[in-house]
Order: structure tokens, then sequence, then C-alpha cells
DNA sequence: GCAGTTATAATAGCTTTACTATCATAAAGG
DNA sequence: CCTTTATGATAGTAAAGCTATTATAACTGC
């Protein structure tokens, strides 16, 4: 299997880091720091100790700990939009389309070894807990004029165009697709933390259930 | 009109603020700093300042700025929930009951006089740029376990039962208010900073459309 | 094989944040 | 009037979030 790299945007980052061995070391190490401490716990001079490294070195890489996320966010919404591609080629039907990309959006996440230093697992933990965080501050619209949340918005695009097609009458598309993929997250979250804030459980069966509640809430909102 | 005041969680405070001069002074100043700052830039040295008193002051009051936001989101979630009660109280049927208030969760938030020292309308900003913030720590599981989170499981409790009263059958009824409840301030926050992810716009017809949308969630997806 | 560029490391330092400790003073209550 | 108790004033600490400077190692072109 030929080996894959997202190409994210420029903006994210300082210096590539999936052009270097210290890069890949800083996108890994990350990612399974902010996971165990928590972003707010989370600083550039634990990870430098993690990886054997400095604090300056790790600022040549990213601007600072904000755009580190931002990143790591950018490259899962890569990841998920790449997975939803590879499940919904071969459909042609936009419902079934639709089916199968909830089903990728609320599987169990584990380890894809297509992407060799990230562990999905982990990633997917951090945005359950912290995606709010990349975009809930008072620099979100020059974030975004530099195209930092490409990556949700346009799988948020995606998913919204399957819905008109199912639907061309239905008015808030894109509201109910953004409003389902932050509710996959939160759910989780709740299940673990607020459970009486949700009917999705501990067990592995949260997953399915998790997918029937989107499902529904989607195909019952937009039915013709 | 009798003056209202909400008892909160004891937990949210060191010192109630609603029984003193600077108590109140604490809590209209940092919804109005928290507004213009963000709470990441807000710090109790800026507060003390802008109020002609201390840090040591303030931290007699609560713990952290992180209770503090806790004690505001609360405050909040109270205030809508009397709101709500007013409005379905002559209410019966659980269908229309579900109506007033959604109604009300998706409303123009202006200020209260029932309430002197507290801007709603900042408020409301506040919590929707930063109530996600409220539990997103890795201390979620601690807070809750002191009831800091009591207002929003209290809200969610009282909606999800209407949810029930209309379908018994149907599933995720706390899945389904929890989400409704965040979406309701996501949208708003997309409609301000991230317009491709909802169809709700910056005029004042955004309140309308929120509104019809939640219903349109909700009603779809409880139908017998 | 040398010169020049570039990446990383090592060290230091600066400002701000988050919080604590100590002491003085003023108001309120019995 | 004496004593709690709230507030203010001041100082100080550890860590976070950066930045600057210099050294060294590695790789690049000639």
């Amino acid at each position: 299997m030929p080996t894959l790299i997202f190409k994210l945007n420029a903006h994210l980052y300082l210096r590539d880091p999936q052009n270097t061995l210290l890069g890949q070391k800083i996108i890994a190490s990350s990612v399974d720091l902010i996971d165990r401490l928590g972003f707010e716990q989370f600083t550039f001079k634990k990870l430098a100790e993690e990886i054997h490294s400095t604090e300056p070195s790790i600022y040549r890489y990213f601007e600072n700990k904000h755009r580190l996320l931002l990143y790591l966010i950018g490259w899962y919404w890569s990841w998920l939009e790449y997975r939803i591609d590879l499940f919904t080629n071969s459909l042609t039907d936009p419902k079934e389309k639709l089916k199968a990309c909830l089903r990728v959006v609320a599987e169990k996440k584990s380890y894809d070894s297509t992407f060799e230093f990230i562990d999905e697992e982990a990633l997917h933990r951090i945005v359950v807990a912290e995606l709010d965080k990349a975009y809930l501050t008072k620099q979100v619209d020059n974030d975004n004029k530099e195209g930092l949340f490409g990556g949700f918005k346009s799988l948020c695009k995606k998913i919204a165009d399957w819905v008109v097609q199912v639907n061309p009458n239905y008015p808030s598309p894109h509201a109910l697709v953004s409003t389902l993929l932050l509710a996959a997250k939160q759910q989780i979250f709740f299940a673990d933390h607020l459970p009486s804030l949700t009917n999705i459980g501990k067990d592995e069966s949260r997953y399915l259930k998790l997918e029937v509640f989107l499902n529904t809430v989607l195909f019952n909102s937009i039915q013709e």
C-alpha cells in the first residue's frame, strides 16, 4: 500500500512536520501528551522533554500550542473525510452515502496503519475533548481567514451536498450536518463523564447506538 | 415584583457573591469582562482593577476563574429554566410545552430586570462562546461529583421528560435534548464566525430560523 | 574537501498568569 | 467597646508562554 500524506493548510505550521524526523516526533508525541494531560496542562516544554528536544526547536514548527491543536484537528478531519470517501465511493444513492458516512463518523476509531506516526484512537479522544477549543477563541475570525478550519468545513459541505440531493427542499442542511458532527463527539464525552445527558452507554454497544441516533435525527429531519 | 435570587450549588463559590456588594460587583463585572476579552484573556487581576478591588479579595469568593465561569453558566441555566417554567406553566400538552420551551431556548436574550446586576445578553454570549470549556476539562468528573453541572442536567431532564410524555418509545430523549441545547448555541456561534457551517444568518431573523430548525429536528425525530 | 547554508540544541531571560501569605484597617455585631 | 469578619495593600512564588543568542552538527553545492 502506498504511503499517504495529507496536504494540510500551510498556515497551520511554520515548518511542515511531516517532512522531518523531529516534526514526526512532535506530532506523534503531542497526540500522546495532549491525550494524557489535556490541552490546558500540555506545554511545549513538557513535549520537548518527552522527545528529548527543546522548546525553541518546537517553536520552529508551530507558532504556538493552539496552532498545533488546529493542525492535529485538521489532520483528523482530513482522515475522517478520507475514510468517508473510501466507504462511499462505490455508492451512488445519496441516502446510502449518508448512511455509510454516519457509520464512519460513529464507528470506534482504531489505529490506521496507513499513517504511521499517528495514533488515531488517541487523536479521536483529543477531538472529543478539545475540538471546541479550536474555534471557541477570540481569534476565530483571523484563524478562519487563514483557512485553518478548512477540514471541518470541507467535510460539512460534502455531507450537506448529499442531504440536498436527498431532499432539495430541506432548508438547513449545513446546520443539520454540523450539529450531527458535533453531537457525535459530545455524546461520547457525555457517556464517559456526564451520563445523564445521553442515552449512549460506556460499553461497546455505544458506537451502534450513536450511529442509530445520528441516523434517526438525520433521516427524520430531512424526510421529504 | 419580588426580587428573585437563584440558589446555586454552594460548591461553586467560597463566599456567596449574591450576599455582598463586592460579590455583586464581581459577578456583574466578570460578565462584562469575559464577554469582552474571552475567557482565556480574562484574569482575576484585570477583574480586580475593573472593580477597584484586589486579586486576593476575589479569591475569597471564587477558588479560581474556572469556578467563576461554572458559577455564571450555572446561573444562566437556572435563569433559562426559570423562563421555561414561566412559559410552560399554563400549558398541559407536552407537545405545546416543548414548543414553548424551544422558543425560549432560541429567542433573542435581553436584559431581564428581575435580576439587577446580571446582563443576560452578555451572559448569553458568554454561554455561546465558553460553555464547552466549562466541562471539557480533566477535572470534569470531580466537578460533576460536586454537582457543578446541576443546572444543565436539571434542564435537560425536565425537557427529556416532556419528550418521553410525547413518545414513550423514543430511545434517546436525553441525547436528543442535550444535542439540541448545544446546537442552539453552536449555530449562533457559527452564524457569527463560520457561516458555511450553518443556515442561520446574522440578521434578526436568526432567532426564528433557529427555533424552526430546533423544532424540525425535535418533532421529526420523536414522531410516533 | 571546503564554504556556506540550514536544522537542532543549549542556555538564558522576560512577561504574564495563577495563586498564596502576611499584615493592616475598617465596618458590623453582640 | 471589644471582637469578629470583610476588604485592602503589598509582596512573593512557580509555572507558562514566549524570544533571543550562540554553538554545533549535518547536509549541499562547488
